[in-house]
RNA sequence: GGGUAGGUGGCAGAGUGGCGAUGCGCGAGACUGCAGAUCUCGUUUAUUGGGGUUCGAUUCCCCACCUACCCUCCA
């Protein structure tokens, strides 16, 4: 297996540092406002990626992190006439049940980071005391001076950074690029205590303190959106090496390309922010989950409701494929095992070369294909491999809808009784059931074995 | 200005130093109570432009142009 790694700009033999135990750490988002599909891009092709290791036999440990105290959040507080951390709590819970929605489930631990200010400030105080870090009036800074490699990940030099500067000089800085571990109290904001006086952390110190007390101070795969490569994992890099004189802090970086819609990026400054829940309710968390795997996790991914119309056909030909194929009733014998076989290793081999979804993708067209058209001839153990594959593949795209229990049972029954008007030849009656049922978008199709349907 | 990743058919989107995947769309046919799904066949010069390396480049190198992202909070 091998992965991208953003530091070395390579892909690299995967080899976890402990046998087939996978530390993965995922920055999390600042709950200051709803998730948006920018979100959903990253953390669908993280949940993949997790479960694809797990189907390979790792024991995988997925820990995200949660910004539940920043500027954003205090200003959003202080408009809202609110307590910040009230704020940040209830996005945080919006935020769990939008992945929820988006069958986003394999992260094993989400560590908020006000639940860590006491490892905060134990980071910060030894960094401090080897001489990293400065206090100034409003705050205690990381010197960026101090660590040669900074700019590393980004590859660019710390001239460099100084020359693009774009933002004001703050005066209490030495170097522009010098960043805050904590932030000194300011009238109207949350604070706690610390050896620096009453106080925040800054943003980026809160990763490395949770990942060093969950992993320690070196571990395997670090992700997130491409916007945080600079100075967010920068800085992170330049504390965690710092503080524990271990390098790397981690053996592979992984970078998810940024969603764009109609070419254009998404930010509250442009207005066109699109929320997760918003565009759930006019699409299925499968499709949407199909759409933002069609194309590989580096790549942009540009976003529009035409783009979702445009692919939903082929979708909807592997959902239909998978509901055939689970009716279909066939006498003993296997004589297609091994084509089977062969469109899971094709599976396998794009998946396995850094995470190329929309190859893997490919590969289950094909089988779809070729289950499609020789489903007829298949016997009970084709037809058992085949859906153990679907099976499969479902537990780590997560792209096949299935419906709640109590849903499928009524909407087997009214396909009993329109079954039952078909055998009279009472053609009205059925053509007005499926009629029916279309309108609540279930499509119905009558197949040899029987009806089948699926959700629209 | 600096950094990073790219520019592939009508659309989306992979791969590869030597017949350019896959899907959608489009056209024709088959099947079918109807519908739907599916199958078969077809779909025009598709690899930004210019150099270079090579027997041969879409793939490697250089230049130009263009796009996205970062250099300020951002998944």
């Amino acid at each position: 297996m091998k992965i991208y790694d953003t530091l070395s700009r390579e892909k690299k033999e995967f080899l976890p540092m402990e046998g087939r135990r996978v530390k993965l750490f995922v920055c999390g988002p600042t709950v200051y406002d709803y998730s948006h599909i920018g979100h959903a891009r990253t953390y669908v092709f993280f949940d993949t990626m997790a479960s694809y290791l797990r189907y390979k036999g790792y024991h995988v440990f997925y820990l995200q992190n949660i910004t539940d105290i920043d500027d954003k959040i205090i200003n959003r507080g202080r408009n809202e006439k609110r307590d910040p951390l009230d704020i940040s709590l209830e996005f945080m819970l919006h935020y769990f049940n939008d992945m929820r929605s988006l069958r986003v489930d394999s992260v094993n631990i989400y560590a908020p980071a006000t639940y860590f200010i006491d490892r905060i400030i134990d980071q910060i105080q030894r960094l401090y005391d080897l001489g990293y870090a400065y206090e100034t009036d409003d705050g205690v800074y990381y010197d960026v001076s101090r660590f040669r490699e900074y700019g590393k990940l980004s590859h660019q030099s710390l001239d460099m950074i100084r020359a693009g500067a774009r933002v004001e000089v703050n005066e209490n800085k030495r170097h522009p690029a010098d960043f805050a571990l904590w932030k000194k109290r300011k009238e109207g904001e949350p604070f706690w205590e610390s050896p620096w006086g009453e106080g925040r952390p800054g943003w980026h110190i809160e990763d490395t303190a949770i990942t060093e007390y969950y992993f320690g101070p070196q571990y395997d795969i670090h992700g997130g959106g491409s916007d945080l490569i600079f100075p967010h994992h920068e800085c992170e890099i330049a504390q965690m090496e710092a503080v524990s004189g271990k390098k790397p802090m981690v053996n592979y970086w992984m970078h998810t390309g940024l969603l764009t819609i109609r070419q254009e990026r998404m930010g509250k400054s442009m207005g066109n922010v699109i929320n997760i829940r918003e565009i759930l309710k006019n699409v299925e968390p499968e499709l949407l989950r199909y759409f933002l795997l069609s194309s590989h996790y580096r790549s942009p991914v540009d976003f529009s409701y035409e783009r979702i119309d445009e692919i939903r056909q082929s979708w909807e030909k592997i959902v239909i494929a998978y509901r055939k194929i689970l009716k279909k009733e066939s006498k003993e014998g296997e004589s297609f095992i091994d084509d089977i076989r062969k469109y899971r290793r094709m599976f396998e081999d794009a998946m396995d070369d850094d995470f190329n979804t929309p190859e893997a993708i490919s590969a289950i067209q094909l089988f779809v294909n070729f289950i499609n058209k020789n489903m007829d001839g298949m016997g009970m153990g084709d037809i058992e491999e085949s859906i153990k594959f679907f099976n499969d593949i479902d537990s780590i795209l997560k792209i096949i809808p299935s419906g709640r229990v109590a849903e499928e049972r009524i909407i087997e029954l009214i396909l009993s009784i329109r079954k039952m008007a078909r055998e009279r030849k009472l053609y009205d009656i059925s053509d007005y059931i499926r009629e029916k049922l279309r309108e609540n978008n279930i499509n119905v199709e009558d197949m040899q074995e029987g009806q089948i349907w699926y959700r629209k």
